[in-house]
RNA sequence: GCCGGUGUGGUGGAAUGGUAGACACCAGGGACUUAAAAUCCCUUGGGAGCAAUCCCGUACCGGUUCGAGUCCGGUCACCGGCACCA
């Protein structure tokens, strides 16, 4: 009989339907496992074939802990609020609430096609009334510690979706979504105060089982500098404060820089001789976008502010103020202290205005460049009594004479930003807050939640940068909770990032409707124990739920510091790029692509578009070759963490490796037990599959399948044989191990299906051959391989290589200086010429 | 520029410092078939040789070691992240 996976596979899953062997039981005294995979936003496009790598990686690894024992807990859900489907849904006139449970009919089908084990009864929906009314409650509890504030600043502001994006959603000055450029724009936004917990975002992380970029690259984000504010008296009034992570180099400070944002610049006005220059500077410099001022090689600009003077506490020098726009009002505190020796782009600054260049720590040549010191050995001159120090010594002497002068005090800076959490857009979580001119921001009370989203004829976004919301008047026009009187409801909505910083807490407790989720269930699920997802999610949605749980974990909802125990991170599929150079023959086509493409043309792999038409559609893979195939495939593509191109041809290989493990029944010997033939290969798989589970290497978990069924082929095989082929099968191509344990009368036999068998043991004794294969080296070179028995002594080992053929010949005229032996696995005779 | 990563056959990729290329894809050959597909078996890093066998080979240069794809130093290329963060 041929292996008809259409009919296995919608059998299999008819029948988990029904048996629901998936489902997780909250208190089980069995120990938990939970797995988790990032929740897809359901596009209208329907599941990519990205999507199945991380999935089956978890479902394989969830699969695994059920047969090892544990209660394990795989869930799956939504994340559906968002821009595209409210794009989707304007282009289209049909409201996203529809477009949005269209998708997710899609999604739901799709993804019950691969067979995954998930725990269906869990599903949660981000747009759901009855889970965004907890997400509200928690921006709640946030709003009354003090972390939600609501701020007036320049927000990055895309063009094309006309709606306000976090710094994380910028990436190189475009819109992370669209492309499209993004400018500044004042506005009055809601912001969550994720810098409070910086320095717990980062130290927490040492105790995660995380995979080391991902730490790295958070560590990066959130930018921890340690250094120091100084404050330098002026000519007028004011001090100004500026912040360094090199005190030492005070000595060598010419000139100072203050952003054109900065305050004092209007508050000095009368006092700039040359306040019309300045002005001018200033407008040019807001009329910039980020990203062009963020330019790099860009030659420095700036104006000097006639009649203002500062003094270097360090030897008395007064020095000139300039305006600036390579000094960022964002970090530190808007003015800097140039150290034209020691500092590229002050160098570059003060050669541009003709400042003088000190020599604070020698070693380099300051009059071709800035002297930036990786060695901290380097010796400070004309620094006054740092003279002759090391920087490793002159750091913190620095530091503790300006505290001790009252010049300055210690100071932890970093990158990382409080979050823009408003965007003037439709389809998001509403804000529950009302603005009430006697009581301010007043919240709604927690038993009116949820704040459902109001249906609006309209939600196109508007020009001027309000939300949609705010054309409904009845809607906005509300009374205050607090006093009763007339109130305004807050009309932008959260960022589509809400949702998801929460819901591996709702997978625990689905359907509580008094709280987000029960103490008892958070107990004992929590935390995660295994997380995988992209590594474009790490600045962006892993840490803002890092966040959340942290203050979850601080007003008691959750007993631990962290959400994620563990943190994994797949690599992409990329498509065929169909404008590769290698496509064609001669030097004109290739040449031709070079000139139409550019350095596109250099990549044998590119992200899939329709644009490229390289775009591979789940659905008919699975239609051509079925799930178990399409599962086995993206498995097997290659290292689990690196990018994968997708092949057609090579899919039909692992559709073959099944292929041959269905007709392996033809070949079975009615025989129960294990085969003596056979054991021995049976155990080492049993042992490397399962640990290349653990290890998340399921390309060569299924080689050694492969290899096994090879050996099958060249041996013949037993039932016993086979029964373990099917376990170490089953998580991997769970339709057709199933099928096959039916069918051979494993399920009769057990009573059980093969997913709830136990995982075998192996004995690691016959995991070894009684007779291994040496290799023999001569000095170092192989030259033949013996078979000698299992873990034989060195002497006999060598003797034995001695009296190989090949070795003799080498052997002649030469003497055995030395012997090396690793055991089992080879001799390395070491010869020299005799006399 | 800074941080992280990668570089192995025609291709995807394997190799706790110990027989480089497991397992696949492609290609070639054979069996079965009227034929094709499917299936099964064999060959398949490069070079020399009738052969036994030998030489070369993991981006490049050097080092450590009995032994290096793996460790160390340097160079080049590509990928990802950050980028005027003082």
């Amino acid at each position: 009989m041929k292996y008809d996976f259409a009919a296995i596979e919608k059998k299999w899953q008819d029948r988990w339907e029904e048996v629901k062997p998936y489902a997780a039981i909250t208190g089980d005294p069995r120990p938990k496992f939970y797995g988790l995979i990032e929740f897809p936003y359901p596009s209208a496009a329907g599941l990519h074939v990205g999507h199945p790598r991380p999935f089956t990686a978890i479902d394989i690894v969830t699969r695994k802990k059920r047969m090892d024992g544990y209660n394990v807990i795989f869930p799956i859900g939504y994340d559906a609020f968002g821009l595209p489907t409210e794009n989707y849904a304007i282009k289209n006139h049909i409201h996203p609430s529809i477009v949005t449970r269209d998708n997710i009919a899609n999604f739901t089908r799709q993804l019950k096609m691969l067979g995954y084990g998930f725990d269906w009864d869990r599903c949660v929906d981000t747009t759901d009334p009855q889970y965004y009314k907890w997400t509200q409650w928690i921006f709640l509890q946030m709003f009354k510690k003090g972390l939600a504030y609501k701020t007036t600043m320049p927000i990055n502001w895309c063009t094309s979706c006309k709606c306000g994006l976090a710094n994380e959603e910028v990436v190189e000055g475009v819109c992370e979504r669209c492309g499209s450029e993004v400018v500044r724009r004042e506005k009055s936004q809601w912001m969550l105060a994720i810098t409070k917990y910086a320095d717990r975002l980062i130290d927490d992380l040492d105790d995660l089982d995380y995979i080391e970029r991902v730490k790295v690259q958070q560590k990066n984000w959130i930018g921890r500098s340690t250094g120091c504010e100084l404050n330098f008296k002026t000519n007028t009034d004011d001090e100004v404060t500026v912040y360094t992570t090199r005190a030492d180099t005070l000595f060598g400070v010419t000139y100072m820089v203050i952003s054109p944002e900065h305050p004092l610049l209007e508050k000095w006005q009368n006092r700039i001789e040359n306040w019309d220059e300045v002005q001018a500077y200033k407008e040019a410099a807001a009329r910039k976008s980020d990203f062009e001022r963020g330019e790099l090689n860009k030659e420095k600009t700036g104006v000097r502010l006639q009649g203002i003077e500062v003094c270097n506490p360090a030897n008395g020098m007064q020095v000139p103020m300039f305006v600036s726009d390579y000094v960022l009002m964002g970090y530190g505190t808007g003015i800097v202290m140039g150290v034209p020796g020691h500092d590229q782009r002050d160098w570059e600054f003060a050669t541009k205005f003709g400042l003088p260049i000190v020599e604070v720590v020698s070693g380099g040549d300051i009059s071709k460049e800035a002297f930036v010191s990786k060695d901290d050995n380097a010796i400070m001159v004309n620094s006054g009594f740092l003279n002759g120090m090391s920087v490793k010594e002159a750091i913190p002497a620095m530091k503790d004479y300006v505290i001790r002068q009252g010049w300055g005090k210690e100071k932890t800076n970093y990158k990382l930003r409080d979050w823009v959490f408003t965007r003037q857009r439709y389809w998001g979580e509403p804000i529950p807050l009302v603005d009430c001119p006697k009581c301010g921001w007043v919240p709604i009370p927690e038993s009116k939640l949820p704040l459902v989203l109001p249906q609006v004829e309209s939600y196109e976004p508007t020009d001027d940068g309000e939300s949609p919301l705010s054309k409904m008047t009845d809607w906005v026009n509300t009374t205050c909770p607090c006093c009763g009187g007339p109130a305004k409801r807050e009309t932008d909505t959260m960022p589509n990032w809400a949702g998801s910083c929460w819901y591996y807490l709702r997978y625990m407790d689905p359907h509580n409707d008094s709280c987000a989720v029960s103490k008892e269930a958070e107990a004992y699920w929590g935390p995660v124990d295994w997380y995988n997802g992209g590594m474009e999610h790490t600045t962006l949605h892993l840490l803002y739920s890092r966040f959340w749980h942290k203050f979850l974990y601080d007003i008691g909802v959750v007993h631990t510091k962290e959400p994620y125990a563990k943190r994994t991170s797949h690599g992409m599929i990329l498509g065929r790029n169909p404008h590769y150079v290698g496509n064609v023959e001669t030097e004109e086509e290739k040449q031709a692509l070079i000139e139409k493409y550019g350095s596109q043309a250099l990549r044998p792999s590119v992200k899939m578009s329709k644009s490229l038409g390289n775009v591979v559609n789940p659905d008919d893979v699975i239609s051509a070759y079925g799930a178990d195939t399409m599962r086995v495939y993206i498995m097997f593509i290659g290292d689990f963490e690196k990018t994968a191109t997708w092949s057609d041809e090579a899919v039909k290989g692992s559709k073959r490796f099944l292929d041959r493990c269905w007709n392996l029944m033809d070949l079975v010997q009615d025989e129960a037990g294990v085969s003596a033939k056979n054991e021995s290969l049976i155990h080492k798989t049993i042992k490397k599959v399962g640990e290349d589970i653990e290890n998340l290497k399921m390309n060569t978990a299924i080689a050694a399948l492969m290899t096994l069924v090879n050996e099958f082929y060249a041996n013949g095989l037993s039932r016993g044989d086979m029964e373990y082929l099917l376990l170490l099968l089953s998580p991997f191509a769970p339709h057709i191990a199933e099928e096959m344990w039916e069918q051979m009368g494993f399920a009769a036999k057990h009573g059980k299906m093969a997913m709830q068998m136990s995982w075998p043991a192996y004995d690691e004794a016959k995991t070894v051959d009684a007779v291994r294969e040496m290799a023999v080296q001569v000095n170092g070179k192989l030259r033949a391989t013996i078979l000698v028995p299992n873990d034989a002594d060195d002497e006999t080992v060598v003797s034995a290589a001695c009296a190989d053929e090949k070795v003799k010949r080498q052997m002649e005229g030469m003497q055995l200086v030395k012997t090396i032996v690793v055991k089992n696995k080879l001799i390395n005779l070491i010869l020299k010429p005799q006399n």
